[in-house]
DNA sequence: GACAACTTAGACCATCGGTCTAATCTTATA
DNA sequence: TATAAGATTAGACCGATGGTCTAAGTTGTC
């Protein structure tokens, strides 16, 4: 019992390292799963990047799924110091869809001031591998929403005859195909032309969220 | 110049194959593209299973994402040839999403009805590497549908304020999403709300593709 | 039968993610 | 301060992957 029964699983030695070390690591990993995603990225690439042996790498992180999650959590938490999120409490679907829209606004801002991130973002859809490697993270954002879907449908600002998990793969899906398309094909567009798509791709997403007879 | 110039390109060769031996290697090809996604599956595995050396299959296919078109592009006629699709010239929306929901319907029944074809079709959402090797079947499909787009806008079925290709991801990408929900989630269902959820599916589709003033 | 083209077998390659062991470095206690 | 115990590190090694290459076998033609 010398200190604190120590840690025994990589993820808490990982978790327990310095802050630059674990930066050491998880730098050229990020960068490296941001440009090639989950299964182009190689492993051996980054550790010699990071001139780091695979003994060592090993030591801290199980596989490289865990690396990714890893890479992706911290990226998260640093998305989430730059949106601050205020407080959401809506009482009408009017108020419940502005709070919405404003949430997607700074989500928008924080991503676009930062390429790497919302590459890593996009990573996720890369291949059901990523995905399963974030399956916990992602749970994690699943409850989070569900909770927002729950109390939109208490007010009576979301439908309630979808299974609520079908209904949210769908929003994430249009989502995605919509940041997909905004990624690709952003420089080619007006400034004005993107405003206006960017304004009407949330009205999609609430006219396909709102109970049918529409309240507007 | 003994013969025709003589096939000179893997893809030729195979096509020029006969159909007993193109079977031999696409039909193992097929099972394990299905069950296992493009990545998951094994070449050397499939071989195996085919009883074909590599030089023999590198003889007649390019590399892994070849082999996979190849296997795909069998199993799309084979779906086609299922379908048979009848003609399609709507004078008014209403008729044009009545032929849209006939079409699907005789889709879905094609699917049901072949589990290794529509668990090859999901295949193609496992990676992007496995959608990349099917860019060039994929795009054909693209053009087909944007004619359908096209035709629907000018009979004024479908808006004219989204760049026809956004609209296109966002239809897909919410196809592909209630495929799948529906892939893992149909046995749990009741008849009739799975019927229920089926004809809300495509009203759902149908609401994001209309002009913001619907006509019902 | 000889020559050329087509076809096939499978050894071989670099790379992949992952394992394992032996060495080293740290720390705590006697 | 010596030593034992634990934490950490290096990197050889593993099986499997997709892909290449060459030498042999097969076929058709004159």
């Amino acid at each position: 019992m010398a200190k604190e029964k120590s840690k025994d699983t990589p993820q808490l030695r990982l978790k327990a390292l310095a802050p630059e070390k674990k930066a050491q690591l998880l730098d050229p990993a990020e960068k490296e799963f941001a440009s090639k995603g989950f299964i182009g990225a190689s492993l051996n690439s980054i550790l010699r990047e990071a001139g780091m042996s695979k003994g060592q790498a090993y030591y801290y992180v199980e596989n490289k799924a865990d690396l990714y999650s890893a890479v992706c959590e911290r990226a998260f938490h640093r998305l989430f110091k730059k949106i601050e999120t205020s407080e959401f409490s809506p009482q009408t679907p009017e108020e419940f869809w502005r709070d919405i829209q404003n949430f997607c606004e700074r989500l928008i801002v924080a991503l676009n001031g930062d390429e790497t991130l919302s590459a890593l973002g996009r990573s996720v859809y890369d291949s059901k591998q990523a995905e399963e490697a974030l399956s916990e993270p992602l749970s994690r954002l699943q409850i989070q929403f569900n909770q927002w879907v729950e109390l939109g449908q208490l007010i009576g600002a979301i439908r309630k005859d979808i299974p609520s998990d079908l209904l949210q793969a769908i929003l994430f899906g249009v989502f995605k195909e919509i940041d997909r398309w905004f990624a690709t094909n952003l420089s080619k567009l007006e400034n004005s032309e993107a405003m206006r798509l960017n304004a009407l791709s949330l009205e999609l997403l609430r006219s396909l969220a709102e109970p049918k007879q529409a309240s507007n």
